[in-house]
DNA sequence: AAGCAGTGGGAATGCGCTTTCCCGACCGGC
DNA sequence: GCCGGTCGGGAAAGCGCATTCCCACTGCTT
């Protein structure tokens, strides 16, 4: 037995499919009360539910967001998650999961499959990236993006745009002040610590990872120090765990020399980074922030918890999700739409605020 | 401009929609090479772009595969939904997500627009619930359920079956031995534990909670031991944390009574309850597993860094996420068609295997 | 009382695609 | 050389719904 149809509730109801129609499905013309509740009553006998495809078709909009993540188990990925689900419920419409590693070639898979669905909007959570090997996958995205803006698609992206995306008509960017913040944290931590600054980064060309890099590499400029060496690896704990490794063994070296007691700083560009290192300087019996300092971005909820309590910088990741989708949302969503100025930034979708935010991992009494 | 549509590529190709369709979308009959060569090529310049929408009203399918869960940014949740998405994509199919904090009446309705969206199947990861307050609800989910599957849908449910589904065709159940394991931990920390159990529990009425608790203290019972007391509270981290609170409390009362040194161990019936739980002991200047011991369940990855080490059971939850998703991707799947033997289980979907896994925070030495 | 706008309902068209059915051409076998 | 049998392509009928256009009818005005 097939789910019931338009025509068959109007049959029973002794009406035209037309009036069953605007009766059932919000329409400018309401039929008269009586022939309302007729209509209502057979749809509710046969168990009718509408075929949201077909009103998709025929109204060519289909009530979907697509939302592209690098993983939706990370917890970065997962709060945001959470922010664009809620504004996506306020729109009424309903979020298409897309996950992909990370890599452009799949991004671009999604969003054509996003486009194929005639998702109204996609919001693009996922870091960009301009690794060498992304080039031409990065084209590609920004190619498949265009022509799904030049269709009427909207799309946000977090953080920065596209790669080669020429911003048409429709196309939002949620600016994180990533650069900034992590300037800010540098600026703060380097206050209090006189010790050296090492920094574990992502992979070079993720975009999110350099910003943050570049950023503690200002703020320590300005607050007149040397700059920090960068260990790069993959952007995830494993990676974290791995950088910790490395420098816990120098650290060991370092101790064992005796003599100086300059204590090292980690910045790790994410708090799972950060927990990773932190998780590998304890497997090989140092302790923080005894002997060395940690301290992370993102300010994960899962890891409040965590010992001791992580130094980083707080990020409204739900709202970041909110604020992204909600940019799709509205028609009337600023655009970059002016050729003048196109030296300036995108008009933001809506600004973004973190906050430093130290605790016990970088307390210099230990 | 609208997007370009089959019928365009066809007469840019000069042959007819039904061999352009024929050979943009798989169909058994392969037109000639030179055709589909001329076809193709038309597709490409046009940047066409299948609507997923209209080949879904066509063929009656959509490609979607509907995913409920309470709340995404939940490590449990959004670990599962790793498991479906991958499911998913071995499926060729996308996932739709929908949130819905736990109450029935919200499931009912995300049933609802799956259906309505045509989803080809249904995942349910959210736990089931019978308090008072949610009988109405279920009724209505379970017949909402009942009208998806026999409209030829297929849902898989973890955990539980929906109360008062009558699991026509297609309706799995992906059993999670939570009983079973909780009795198995319950045995395991009775042998090195002798002081009192005390459970941090959910609601009541949750039946992920209510198992484990039962199971708990099953295993106490075979140990040898009393019931343990249970604390109910909301089954996140701020119930953990409040649970927590009280015991602080009474811990330091007792302990400030001196003389009997008979320490609390208690079970969190979640890992991020139990994290609640310790971060309250803690806060209150008590300390793991000197001053109580404490166990959890899930094994939450983004925990497992956690100091000290949490006790709890692990559970595969991407790979269950997984398995539900593939029962409801072959057309064979076993489900209960048999009336005979009603009384037996229905067949699973998949046989989940969790691990009882004792680490620091239950540690007797401290 | 005749003409009018306004109202409530139905017929019909189209959204973009799949698929069945049909038809012409081309093949080999007797 | 004629016929049954493919094979490759096109015409057309939906899939389930929204919507435009049209018509019959009501209740008014002049």
């Amino acid at each position: 037995m097939a789910a019931s149809t338009l025509t068959e509730v109007a049959r029973l109801a002794g009406v035209s499919p037309a009036t069953a129609s605007r009766v059932l499905n919000g329409s400018a013309r309401k039929p008269g009360p009586d022939i309302a509740e007729r209509v209502r009553q057979a749809a509710e006998s046969l168990g009718y539910v509408p075929n949201a495809q077909a009103q998709g078709l025929a109204k060519s909009s289909s009530g979907l967001i697509g939302l592209i993540v690098h993983d939706i188990a990370d917890p970065y990925f997962s709060a945001i998650a959470r922010g664009v689900q809620e504004a996506a419920r306020e729109q009424r419409k309903m979020v298409l999961l897309a996950t992909t590693g990370g890599g452009p070639a799949e991004e671009k898979e999604a969003v054509a499959a996003f486009a194929a669905r005639r998702a109204d909007s996609i919001v693009i959570a996922g870091s960009r990236s301009r690794r060498p090997g992304d080039t031409e996958g990065n084209a590609e995205l920004a190619a498949e993006l265009d022509r799904y803006c030049r269709n009427g698609g909207r799309v946000a992206v977090v953080g920065h745009p596209v790669v080669g995306a020429t911003a048409p008509e429709g196309y939002h960017v949620v600016q994180v002040p990533n650069q900034e913040l992590a300037g800010q944290l540098a600026t703060e931590l380097a206050k209090d610590w006189d010790g050296k600054f090492v920094i574990i980064g992502g992979p070079e060309g993720l975009f999110t990872s350099d910003d943050r890099i570049r950023g503690f590499q200002e703020g320590l400029e300005r607050a007149g120090r040397q700059p920090a060496e960068v260990l790069r690896n993959s952007f995830n704990r494993t990676g974290g765990f791995e950088a910790g490794l490395q420098l816990a063994a120098r650290i060991k070296a370092e101790q064992s020399e005796g003599g100086e007691h300059t204590k090292l700083c980690i910045f790790a560009v994410n708090d799972v980074m950060a927990i990773g290192a932190a998780a590998a300087l304890r497997a090989e019996g140092l302790r923080i922030p005894r002997d060395a300092a940690i301290a992370g971005f993102d300010d994960i909820e899962t890891l409040r918890d965590f010992r001791p309590a992580l130094s980083t910088v707080r990020l409204p990741l739900e709202e970041i999700g909110r604020i992204a989708t909600r940019a799709t949302g509205r028609p009337g969503g600023h655009s970059a739409d002016q050729d003048k100025d196109h030296d300036q930034e995108l008009e933001p979708a809506g600004t973004i605020r973190g906050e430093v935010t130290l605790r016990r991992s970088t307390e210099v009494a230990a």
